[in-house]
DNA sequence: GCAATATCCGACTGGTTCAGTCCGCGTTTA
DNA sequence: TAAACGCGGACTGAACCAGTCGGATATTGC
């Protein structure tokens, strides 16, 4: 099966969430889990991967938290997965650590492999601002079209 | 993260041998499972589940074993995956049996509903027989290309 | 008929991953 | 100095995955 875990999850909406409050210098992590239910040390270590990752910045102290350390524009959903979740391959044969020890028979890890770049591409073509328009539901907001290449 | 379970994996590509085979009337669990290393009675059960699905017909008794009920290029690698792992999502808001309960407060589903049916469509975009074509590393076999479109 | 070869099907187990929690520590500010 | 906040490791229960076992049924060859 095919899963993006609740933490990726949580943090895109996270990150949603601050790129729609970009007045505020800096939201708390409580601030955030409260806003949507999000267990908020949950969300709190998810946010400090995401820093450690370099698409947030954080700041300590009273009245600190985090916030966007570039355009809303400029972050990949791809990122946040990646971030989150680490490195990901629609297969076992991650070629890193532990690979399935037939990948030397295999005959299919070439074309999924290709697959596995298609979906990526897919999720390096959105960005934070992506999720945040197409509310008005009014639908008049031109929804945002892309082509994405898929070569076997 | 974002993975294919083994199962899928090897009954993509126990549906491969069996195209790269039409010759044979029918092929048995066991002679596809020793072909790849893959553990026979895990491959068994894959193939019957995949025979319930309709995408591959069983003959019991000496000599029997199973075969494509279509054509490779008429299989769809979405209908494998649908067929072993169950009908995917990204999200956990199935809505089916058991949504995540921040459902309603949650603003990224139907984004991610589009990213998901993106998905979907790549992998249907895909046919067993593409996965035997592009043998013959010399590269002249022209590589299959597809658009696929993302509408946010 | 009988034995060998198959599919079929449910139950079971060990291992891994996921979601979530707990707790102690460093930092900043009122 | 104390409250608010980020940081980070350790831990737990639950869910899921990979693989195995055992038995029932169907077909074929002799
Ligand atoms: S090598 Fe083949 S079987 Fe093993 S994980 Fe990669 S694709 Fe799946
Ligand atoms: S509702 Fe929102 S948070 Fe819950 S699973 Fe669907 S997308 Fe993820």
């Amino acid at each position: 099966m095919l899963k993006l875990t609740k933490k990726a999850d949580y943090g895109l909406m996270a990150l949603k969430y601050l790129a729609e409050h970009p007045e505020t210098a800096a939201l708390s992590a409580k601030d955030i889990a409260d806003a949507y239910g999000i267990p908020a040390q949950l969300l709190a270590k998810i946010l400090q991967q995401l820093t450690k990752a370099g698409l947030l910045r954080s700041h300590a102290g009273m009245n600190g938290g985090y916030a966007l350390s570039r355009e809303a524009r400029e972050i990949s959903a791809y990122e946040v997965i990646h971030a989150i979740d680490g490195p990901f391959f629609i297969t076992s044969c991650t070629k890193g650590s532990k690979s399935c020890e037939l990948t030397p028979s295999c005959t299919i890890k070439e074309p999924l492999a290709r697959v596995n770049e298609t979906i990526a591409g897919v999720l390096k073509s959105i960005s934070i601002q992506d999720l945040t328009e197409q509310e008005h539901p009014a639908g008049h907001a031109q929804e945002a079209s892309r082509l994405i290449f898929l070569t076997l």
